[in-house]
DNA sequence: AAATTCCGGTTGTCGGACAATAGGAAAATC
DNA sequence: GATTTTCCTATTGTCCGACAACCGGAATTT
């Protein structure tokens, strides 16, 4: 039975019109913030009905190629990092990871970055980073509101400072799952604020020196100890995000 | 000018059918792998016709919430890392970043995710290792298409053993954007065969001995090895993947 | 009991319709 | 002439009704 027919591929209308644009985007058919034809033109050129071509896009646009304000036209738009990370924790969280999970790829990852990073932030990222942790120590104690922004923008630095869109956006992936949580954290440990200045300090310096062995020690510290303050505010670390 | 009225957010109604199927299928109202009412059903329940719900089930069934056969029903499925791994590939690729923001990547988070694969590797992950190795190791010199597949199972094997869904898909996306490109690699270095089965084979002392140092130190080398591969192909490193 | 036929429910697609609005052209105002 | 106002058109968001294709199961036949 070697002869036998395979079951031939019937894709829908709408997802041949899916495909079909995202590969006219992809290879560059339509400049960067150019428009889209609008719907009516579409449903000209593929043959298509509205409702049909609508669907199409509708694909496009939760993959964030195409973006339109309300009542106007689409425009492309290649999906920056933050997109990425945006939809990566999303689905992540739909997909019920656990904080020990998030923990740990921190745990493993971030370190490593750091190591990267004291070779690679320039003096401006630097400052940045002394900047965000300025506004730390500025902020009264119980100013958690304050204490998180500045602890997960501090993060968020580091990554950015990579110069590498792809570590950027697995890492910021990470810090907005973390984000919420550390709230809980931080409220819960009254010394929080304090160690997490000073690992920012040591972590500043060891940049400032280009310590890689430094920064990745200081930075598995900075995490592990976060990660403490988790057990300490009894959060169950195999609860889903 | 404080009292003016800030712009009223007005949502499209398939947006809001979205949103409210996608927080129902969070807060778990579907169980995994229940069935979506028809659209019919939801037509009537949320009070709009069948074109706007489609709408909506379009973007659903693009995060990967929803999936179905043609012709058949919706039905919840939650994403899994190779979900968010082949979306998140995809986004970076048309997001226009080149190979040398890959590799940078790799050659940052794989020697990390190595250390943690010495201490948590199962022994029946390394034997998948050696299986791996052993087909590489089996396939004729001039079989560059096992020689590709062999590498990057390994890789991924090694991301799956690490017991996390977070970095197996941050490093899944990793194995997804270097596959193709690799096989470049590998056709045009005549010894590429014998390093890789070589850097394979310490990996696997190393995780057996549990070294962490050991199996950081050989990623190191592998991945660099493979980068370098790149280079002899004469692979611009600066271009789009 | 097994195979076949039939049928209802569901999806995929179509065509047309209309209100609301964004953006630009035309007219009115200064 | 420059600015404001008014209008018009194109486009989107939503609706309605329709029909063919198809899946799954019930009813029928063998």
């Amino acid at each position: 039975m070697t002869n036998a027919f395979k079951p031939l591929e019937r894709e829908p209308a709408y997802l041949k019109v899916f495909k079909a644009i995202e590969a006219r985007i992809a290879d560059g058919s339509f400049g960067d913030g150019a428009f889209l034809p609008t719907e009516g033109e579409l449903c000209a050129q593929f043959g298509v009905t509205r409702s049909t071509v609508r669907e199409g896009l509708r694909l496009l646009e939760q993959t964030g190629l195409v973006v339109r304000g309300p009542g106007k036209k689409f425009y492309i738009r290649r999906p920056d990092s933050a997109d990425i990370a945006a939809a990566a924790s999303k689905s992540f969280a739909h997909g019920g990871v656990t904080f020990r999970e998030v923990w740990d790829a921190l745990a493993t990852f971030y370190p490593a970055a750091a190591r990267l990073a004291a070779r690679r932030l320039s003096v401006e990222d630097i400052s940045a980073l002394k900047t965000v942790r300025a506004a730390l120590e500025a902020a009264p104690a119980d100013d958690h509101e304050t204490t998180v922004a500045a602890s997960v923008e501090f993060f968020q630095h580091i990554a950015a400072g990579l110069d590498n869109r792809v570590m950027l956006a697995m890492l910021q992936s990470l810090n907005l799952m973390i984000g919420d949580s550390l709230r809980l954290v931080i409220a819960g440990a009254p010394q929080a604020k304090k160690r997490i200045s000073s690992a920012q300090g040591e972590l500043i310096a060891a940049f400032e020196q280009r310590d890689e062995a430094r920064a990745e020690e200081w930075m598995e510290k900075h995490i592990a100890d976060l990660k403490r303050g988790y057990e300490v505010a009894k959060v169950d670390l195999d609860e889903r995000i």
